[in-house]
DNA sequence: ACCTGTATCAAACATTTGTTTTATTGACAA
DNA sequence: TTGTCAATAAAACAAATGTTTGATACAGGT
């Protein structure tokens, strides 16, 4: 056990300056941009020292793409995921229309609720969906590692609500057209703030919003 | 009219450069970000001299709101406002909801089709949508000259196709909610395009879009 | 005690980037 | 022709940025 002792170790301290990075480049990069945010920017965020960034993902580039599977992780245990995963999903190919109708609208609420409350949470989802926007290879990293699967549940959902195929063009595009709405009081915040009157997504508004989704079929 | 025609033609060519920097600018800053286009990218774009931008526009931040102000003019005559220039706005008041829907939906199918189409105006809408998330001084300037007036006659619309009132938030989160969907399927266009494994935006797949939209009420 | 390899640190490096400077052009008026 | 001034062009500049280098610390094994 000697060896891997040494190797615990070493990797136990690396571990925190390499942890420490990645959450500074989630925070920043979703704040900021990934351009607009300098690796100075983030070392002095994570505290650590400059080198560090290339030392432990290659470069600026290298650590983008670290940030993902990072991102992808936690967002499997307490992301959206959290909400999806109360819904029996061998269960969703029999569930009646109104119930598809009632998980789905749980599920709205849930994730937007999430993702606009300060701390942590806010700043996470602002990079994801930063990057969703950005297209080439960090975009095809997130869509198969974290996307895909939520978005397949959310298609078999609507599938139900719509009581219309899962294989339809159709379904699949009236599941993006929910994620999209979520997606957008996020990312556009600062218009929608403008737009709204309001000064900040106080949990009042969030309800509000939680209730305002256009999710019934015509 | 000596001096001005001095003026005027001096002022010809020099707009012609002008509107060649703005061009570029909306175009490039639509496709890659403000960040990570550079004054030489701009000038390539355009064949003009690295100077122009600072000569005409006073650095690339100037060149950032002129780029909004210049879009907002052609966007008034030629955008989304072209659909809702169909709408006598005098009678929405006094509208059917099954009508305000109608309309709703025309101005849905027309507004996407025009962002997704190849050949300009995507470009345009693009730098517009990236504009929307960014916040600041270019978010708030485009608020006021573009949006706000369009999204004020999605509301009276939203109201009558609710069968509820202008001033409820209610109703004007929903209009947010249906820009939203068209806004994110343009601006996430990668991933969209992975989600429902198409190539590109045929104008096949922009008719199922244009059907897709959630916009009946509950 | 000594060696080994990982991790951190300060300093420096080579580019890139936005901007400025200086010179030149070209059209029009006198 | 000559002078004037807006516009363009080429070169240079200073600051910022991603990356690399060489030295040092330090833990663990021999």
């Amino acid at each position: 056990m000697s060896e891997q002792n040494a190797a615990q170790i070493s990797e136990t301290t690396a571990e925190q300056t390499r942890h420490a990075i990645l959450e500074a480049a989630i925070k920043l990069f979703g704040e900021k941009g990934f351009e607009a945010t300098t690796v100075r920017d983030l070392i002095s965020e994570a505290d650590v020292n400059l080198a560090a960034v290339n030392y432990h993902f290659g470069g600026k580039d290298g650590l983008r793409l670290a940030a993902i599977d990072h991102l992808a992780t936690q967002f499997r245990k307490n992301g959206p995921g959290l909400a999806l995963a109360n819904i029996d999903r061998n269960a969703i190919s029999t569930m009646a229309p109104e119930e598809a109708r009632e998980s789905l609208r749980f599920i709205m609420k849930t994730s937007f609720q999430m993702a606009a409350t300060k701390g942590g949470a806010d700043t996470r989802a602002r990079y994801i969906q930063r990057e969703l926007i950005q297209g080439g290879e960090s975009t095809e990293r997130f869509f198969e590692k974290v996307f895909s699967l939520q978005f397949n549940l959310m298609v078999q959902l609507v599938a139900r609500a719509t009581e219309r195929d899962v294989d339809e063009e159709l379904t699949r595009v009236r599941a993006i057209n929910l994620i999209a709405q979520s997606v957008f009081l996020n990312l556009a915040r600062p218009l929608v703030l403008l737009a709204m009157g309001w000064d900040d997504y106080t949990p009042d508004n969030v309800d509000l919003v939680g209730d305002a989704f256009w999710l019934h079929h015509g």
